[in-house]
DNA sequence: ACATTAGTGAAGCCTCCACTTCAGTATCAG
DNA sequence: CTGATACTGAAGTGGAGGCTTCACTAATGT
């Protein structure tokens, strides 16, 4: 893996297009292939594939090419970093609640 | 408050910034000034001012003026519904096993 | 009072990036 | 074989947005 730092940085752009949230949303009820992700949205089949391989670069999502189509799913740790970002975000006090939380609960 | 999903673009498209990431970090250890905050970045105190300006109309961050300080600082909530919408994006039994432990944790 | 500090407002520049068009390549169906 | 489907690649366009400069106001310090 390269800088870990550069590597959220592409998450978190990834993540502020509208267009690739949308496709993220889509994935949630499962995988689709490029051609029926494309349907809803405004947009060519051009530029879905485009989003795909940002979204493929970060790590949020897998894509499969079995014959003429692609299939594309979430990837299942994709979005971790960006939670730690968040949690990190908390004051210290919260920071100190979470900790707790985490030694009582699992 | 307004369309909530707009309200999500915001949160997301502010993010999606570097620079405007940075100050959020910076504010996690506590209050500063908007000179302070842009002593390490490198950027002109106006830059600053138009990053701050965007991350309080998505909620991110509150400041107040005293004298001629602004001092700024993250607002609490603020991320909660970034963090909303990343849960909701687990798969179904991932999202069963999250209210499972909500039932048996807090 | 005067200089300095801290922040504002307006206006313009310039780069990046989302999107399109068009042309091309496999794959499948009849 | 023929046509349709599903994607791929290259190249170009337009607009949003991040940044700067310059001019200005208000608070503070000596």
């Amino acid at each position: 893996m390269s800088d870990p730092s550069s590597e959220l940085d592409r998450v978190f752009h990834a993540l502020g297009d509208p267009t690739r949230r949308a496709i993220m949303e889509r994935l949630t009820d499962g995988p689709l292939s490029v051609s029926r992700l494309a349907e809803p949205l405004n947009v060519t089949l051009t530029a879905v594939m485009q989003h795909l391989q940002i979204l493929q670069e970060c790590g949020l999502v897998y894509t499969e090419k079995t014959g003429r189509v692609r299939s594309c799913r979430l990837e299942p740790g994709g979005l971790a970093p960006l939670e730690k970002w968040i949690r990190d975000r908390r004051s210290p006090w919260e920071k100190r609640l979470d900790r707790l939380g985490e030694l009582l609960g699992p």
